[in-house]
DNA sequence: GATGAATGAGGCTTCATTCAT
DNA sequence: CATGAATGAAGCCTCATTCAT
């Protein structure tokens, strides 16, 4: 393992060992000293790789896999396997630990700017979700009784909902099934 | 105002102060004395009132009214006017202000006593609603293809996921829109 | 009982329970919070008997009865069966619990006044015993080895040293018996 | 001198300038952030070395060299030229200065952990001396009249009750010169 | 005289962050 | 780059004391 690589794990660790400590207490009731004695470094290593507490957050992987989304737009064909696919994808990113689901909401809404950050990946979703909902409506594969905006918001709202009550220890013992069961109603809510 | 009243509204103030502090900084980075200070009260006051910072939370309206819930076991009538009904009622005791909202949901989810007590709130929810739904179903008013415990899963946390929704900004103007909205949408998916 | 009585009363009910609570907490410890709420009274009923907490150790009866020893200087006689007499009068203005009387040293320790005024009541005990040992080596009772002054320096320290060692749970039994012993092989160390 | 000794040297600073301040104070009327401005630290320093206020007490030397008691049960010898030489040996170990003993048996006294530690230090004083005693007592160096458990207990009571008698300002002007007197009336005492 | 709510100074302790080694 | 001792601002909480009822 070279130098560079050697600096990647020690980053990774740390981030590793925060978001650990962020689901078991919280973000403001865990402590430098805490990660970096998890992480087994010095706490003066922690700020070799970020200025502050806080920074380690923006490496939180969030609830939305922006990437996997904006791919959404070039895709074709009819809407509800398409979004079966993007969630399986989006779930994916995601991990599979509901205190780390919860932590990451947590972290989420106690802090300012990662809250301001989520809602704008929100609203980007949305607005990626509406031309393929509109296009949906056209083709008449979805009821056209609500506006494609309105429907963008449920939907991202139905995602949003399942991974916190998820997260809460409620529902399915997947993430996955609970995922696929909301948006199965949510889709028979939608036909035509 | 005799002593006894002014003690109440003094208690009263004090709580009101906080969650609103609550919902602008978040429930960590407010103080005692910011606290205080708002209610116009000296920072010892605050303490002949609740044990400690954390007490406070004890005494914040959540989003669950748990007294409504149980009323609907004793209902009659079609499942559908009838959850109207109680998500109007639920509704009415809800801050209709988008920060206290997500300040009630930072405050659950940063403190280990609160979020197990919302968790069990939102469980004895989904029992009180099981057998309603169960009822409608064998009166054939929704679906079976989807077990009634499922469905009360779902409805949970669709009401969740509303409100932590709109609590970000997202969504309808007003809340009650926004629930009714889902649920909407969520009866139609239920449909037989 | 009338109103001076009542008076009385509650005062000395502050002083017991004060007393107790510092056998157990140690003065510094013990609030008067603690004190009135055992007492049964207000908080500020406190206030009304006693200028301030310190107030109360003024009224701790120490080690040392003032007028006891007084009086010795008027008696004749030989001296060791004068000294028995005066110690178990003493004795019988002390409580016979350990912890009362550990508790007095500590509120004298931790007192500047208290520790001031009982190390007067030392030296004045003191000052009372030369003439009577200075007597007794005159009609060769005791032995005249050591000048008066030092032996009464230690017969002082010697009082206070069974007092002490006993108030932490050491030596005899009875508090007397402890007293008795030590200066028992004190007089005999004395023969001359 | 090195990082490691430099540690040393901080907490032995903080120590020193706290048991100086307990002295001229008491334990709870000083505060920690008069100990670290006598010690020429920060505040939080204080807590880099001992996890509270009471930590520092632990490190406090109380009045007895355990070490040098537990050698005496083997050395042979006439009893009295034995004890001497422990008694000299222990106030070797002591401070010479009145507030400072005082300070100790203020600290001793108002902290449970520490009264426990020391009533449990003069119990195994009392028990090294006892075998100590009986072998005199066999060789008639010492009156038989008083069983050796006695004679100890007597013997601890008498260390004590000079220290503290001392510190009080009584006595001799040497702490050494009050423990010598005192034990030389002891020994009288107990002459065969 | 009794009450106990209100006060606020001041203590202990935490912890993110710096920096010399 | 790693280390961890030092820093000090800032928070929580205690408690003697006051005073209106």
């Amino acid at each position: 393992m070279n130098r560079e690589e050697k600096k990647r794990a020690t980053r990774q660790k740390i981030i590793d060992c925060a978001l650990e400590l962020f689901a078991e207490n919280g973000y403001e009731a865990t402590t430098v000293h805490q990660i970096t004695e998890r992480a087994g470094v010095a706490k003066g290593t922690f700020f070799n790789y970020f200025e502050n507490k806080e920074e380690v957050l923006c490496d939180l992987q969030l609830f939305i896999a922006t990437e996997e989304i904006s791919k959404l737009q070039y895709k074709q064909g009819p809407i509800i396997p398409l979004m079966r696919e993007l969630l399986m994808e989006m779930l994916r990113h995601l991990p599979f630990n509901r205190s780390l689901i919860l932590a990451s909401f947590q972290c989420t809404l106690s802090n300012k700017k990662l809250l301001e950050s989520a809602t704008v990946k929100f609203e980007e979703f949305k607005q990626v979700l509406i031309p393929v909902i509109a296009a949906a409506q056209a083709r008449g594969e979805i009821s056209s009784v609500m506006p494609a905006e309105m429907i963008a918001d449920l939907a991202v709202q139905n995602y949003q909902g399942a991974l916190i009550y998820w997260g809460m220890g409620l529902g399915e013992d997947k993430l996955s099934n609970q995922v696929t069961l909301s948006f199965e109603l949510f889709f028979k809510g939608l036909a035509p």
